[in-house]
DNA sequence: GTGAAAGCGCTAACAG
DNA sequence: CTGTTAGCGCTTTCAC
């Protein structure tokens, strides 16, 4: 017999109850414990597990969150992405919600009626996409992107105050040439580090200077053609801020093929507190970004939203400037 | 007005036709051009989307596969892992199939309502689970698995093959005292790749020698162990073969700081072509697994069963050696 | 080619 | 606390 097949009727009865019974019993209901316990094993005995759509078209939940991130070369290679993808799967997983991945690429094929609500990371190409679920009224959190509409629930890190820690951190060491190697300036947490970066010096009386300042699209390749352009002239910095831990690890290599010693002679602060730019033996000094804890509240969010409808909240976590290596007084 | 509102009814209403000619041009069947017309109109004016849990219990798709992997500590760092992901993820994507994504940690909670057909990765502690969708009937392929029961369709990776040409290309070399760092053997492709060392060392005449097969969990860090030991005796082998390229790379670093200079004192093989791993000055000779194809094809033969049941597939994919720089002739 | 109508399996009033 | 019943929005006969 397929179990397949088995709907609310067979368990009914087979418990001898009404189907409204079997529901209740599904849903956690008030229950006498005789009926209660019938229920239970005919459920069990039929291998019973109710068909989600009927439940979701009924009025019900379908236990299923999803996730949109929007695709970009590399993403599967991309500590960040990964992270998030890893948070929510394995947060969601231990409260039995299952996932729903969308990577968005160019065609917004979303399928907001198969989930419950849904989490959409960064918003960079996927406007539109957002304007429409929005519209749509689906339960809703983004996450790392402040958003102007103030009745969309956010969770993002505060990136400008980790620029900001990360720049002064490396002045309070006596270091006044500090470059920067950017992410990719159209995403919102490479512009705010960049700002904060930017007001560091500024509130510290370090004159900026614009070649100092180099943007990448957050890969190694990159920051390597970066490098290059900030060694080639005389006043080379002798501090870079990075964007990532990836671009920081590039930055180490650069140095070592160089005999550039670090950090007697180059000072580096990454960001992300990656693991796996932890190998070689000097420690990355970084900033840490609770993605585990955004992602977190954001599903915290998203699970009172669908019980009902709450006030929109807009929360910001900050970032922590973990001290190891490659830091040191000029 | 809340698009998530509108329904096949309003559709009709505004088009003028029936709920039925609406559902059979959401259906592509056959229709009158002009209510072709009228409809698509309609559809687009109310930017109606069908609500796929109420089509799907009226019988049609929902248009979205399921992925299970085991899940695993450190499986958001495994390049294997994240290529099934990437694989299905980008493949689906293109078809404009959703992706149920499902990671198995011990409870069995995978919502086969709410997907069309699932894409099982490895089955490595979810046997009960495998049970589970073939008992439920839905359309199943099981990856990187061979499977007994004769109803289930599989798609492999031929690893006995693989490693089985590995380790005769290194005895082609010369080599006689050859190593294994195999992967888990509770993995299958672990098992095999150490059966197809065993086989190419037996057919060419060389003794196996047990402390010459170590085991790991794939992880650099048990290589690293395993390393230690075999090379703190005398007779250390001049070649191995590792279950994975970072399990190789790990071998590379180990030679560098040991001073066993490769290839001249040492040859490597790897396994997967993992692009992290070809960093370095040493680009690493290794077999590599279609991983790609194996998901293409699992997706395949889902697609033609959702349609209408199909015979089972079985079907074994070839490696194929990558020839580079850390093999030589001895 | 098209419309009317009968469900799909479930939840949520509503009565008891 | 429990059973009856009316849909939820869609697909699919079955007539026309």
């Amino acid at each position: 017999m397929s179990s397949s097949k088995i709907t609310i009727k067979d368990v009914a009865k087979r418990a001898g109850v009404s189907i409204a019974t079997v529901s209740r019993f599904i849903n956690n209901a008030a229950l006498k414990e005789s009926n209660r316990k019938k229920v239970e094993k005919a459920v069990k005995e039929l291998n019973y597990h109710p068909l989600l759509y009927a439940r979701r078209l009924a009025g019900g939940k379908l236990d299923t969150f999803g996730l949109i991130i929007p695709g970009y070369e590399g993403i599967f290679y991309s500590f960040y992405a990964l992270e998030i993808i890893r948070g929510v799967a394995t947060t969601l997983g231990e409260k039995g919600v299952d996932l729903h991945l969308n990577i968005f690429w160019n065609k917004d094929n979303f399928k907001t009626s198969l989930v419950d609500g849904v989490i959409m990371a960064d918003v960079i190409g996927n406007q539109d996409q957002l304007k429409r679920l929005v519209k749509e009224e689906i339960p809703l959190v983004v996450i790392n992107k402040k958003i102007d509409d103030k009745n969309v629930n956010f969770v993002t890190i505060d990136n400008f105050r980790g620029g900001y820690e990360a720049t002064e951190f490396l002045i309070h060491h006596g270091h006044k040439r500090i470059a920067h190697l950017s992410g990719d300036l159209r995403v919102e947490c490479a512009k705010d580090r960049l700002e904060g970066y930017k007001s560091a010096l500024e509130k510290n009386g370090i004159k900026k200077k614009a070649n100092y300042i180099k943007t990448t699209n957050f890969s190694r390749k990159e920051a390597r053609g970066r490098l290059e352009e900030l060694f080639s002239g005389q006043d080379s910095p002798t501090a870079i801020f990075c964007c990532s831990d990836e671009v920081a690890s590039e930055v180490l290599n650069f140095a070592e093929e160089k005999s550039i010693e670090v950090p007697k002679k180059l000072n580096v602060i990454g960001f992300d507190d990656n693991p796996h730019c932890l190998y070689g033996n000097l420690m990355l000094t970084t900033v840490r970004q609770p993605l585990m804890t955004m992602v977190q509240e954001a599903i915290k969010i998203l699970d009172s939203n669908i019980e009902t409808k709450k006030p929109p909240q807009r929360v910001v976590l900050n970032t922590e400037l973990i001290i190891r290596d490659t830091v040191s007084f000029l």
